[in-house]
DNA sequence: TCCATTCTTGACTAATCGTTCCAGAAAGAG
DNA sequence: CTCTTTCTGGAACGATTAGTCAAGAATGGA
């Protein structure tokens, strides 16, 4: 046997999933992630392959950390409507905290390459199941612990509900007006009313 | 006085917004735009300056074409709510239609731009507020003509439909599932019932 | 007709892109 | 120690990037 990695593989594709995430693919250079993962070019490519990999990859990691983030949320015991509104409302924060803007990486992946890479179109698509599934789970739940009266199409709702959270998500990017966030949240999660 | 210009100005920035539109920014090359918009290179430079400012000129182009649109659709006399559900279902209709789902272009800058240039960000947010009040008049006029319920907060409800429209339009262009879509149109136009 | 101006064309920068190669350092096994 | 393997760093690859230059074609005015 030989030496072993002198790195963190799993620290290194957070790293990578944080340049591509700010940066978009396009405007992502292999500089850019070199920089930022704090290793060499070499191991870059040894490790990961290309960079449509390494992009692929890091999509992979967004989901599995903030797709569990929103699972936990909603799945946690208590009011449905509660973890909705902190789910929506944690967008509004996020997006004054750390000044980034960088929006959802799902939502950048879909804008920038669902309609051009089959890789990035398969995993967007099958995030937006998921979450789908999620928040119908959750929905279900408060209508079953009489949060949320029935009546409604619980499946639209949800699809209605990321649809909802990636419009926001959106308008996050672009305007630093509180008022204008707040007012979508008020009137989106009105609909559980 | 010598000659004049041999091709159609707006023809060719036509073009260039239909570039700019379906690759975004970073994607789009000088050479992609020389071709699609059927001048050469100089001519491209001396009439539009760099690639930047031609983006925005296509950015300004798109918000007086696609705006326009919107602004006749919601003054239309009728129906507020009917006008509203055909501006939605207009989107999920030409995201099968085309088959090119290239979404809003002014929901692609925000996504890839707003964060990072100042003036893609400056006219993201004020198409935001131009398309967020047009929408507001509408309500207002449902709301005289009786067709909308008063006791809501419309400047509300009119950012939340824009919200919304960009949500839909960014699902537009990861899923082909026109249920979905639906689906979510369905629940966001409950919301003026 | 001739001149002045501007458009068109294609070759041409300099820089950056993603990617690969190679030589040497480092580290585990014997 | 030696051998083998892997990691590291920098140089280099060809391709492509945005943008420029210069020479010639085309056009309108005198």
């Amino acid at each position: 046997m030989a030496r072993h990695k002198e790195f963190d593989q799993d620290e290194a594709l957070h790293k990578a999933m944080e340049v591509f995430w700010s940066r978009g693919y396009e405007a992502a250079s292999i500089n850019d992630l070199v920089r930022h993962m704090g290793i060499n070019r070499q191991s870059l490519y040894d490790t990961f392959g290309d960079k449509h990999a390494l992009y692929l990859q890091a999509l992979d990691r967004y989901r599995e950390v903030e797709g569990r983030k929103m699972f936990e949320l909603l799945e946690r015991p208590g009011s449905v409507k509660k973890a909705l509104r902190q789910l929506f409302q944690g967008v509004v924060e996020g997006s004054f905290c750390d000044g980034q803007r960088r929006g959802c990486f799902m939502g950048n992946a879909m804008s920038e390459l669902a309609g051009r890479c089959k890789e990035t179109e398969a995993r967007t698509c099958s995030n937006i199941a998921a979450a789908e599934g999620a928040l119908y789970r959750a929905l279900l739940r408060g209508k079953k612990e009489g949060e949320i009266k029935g009546g409604r199409d619980l499946r639209a709702v949800a699809r209605f509900l990321y649809s909802s959270l990636q419009g926001l998500q959106l308008m996050a990017k672009a305007t630093r007006d509180r008022k204008t966030l707040e007012d979508v949240v008020k009137v989106t999660l009105s609909v559980l009313d």
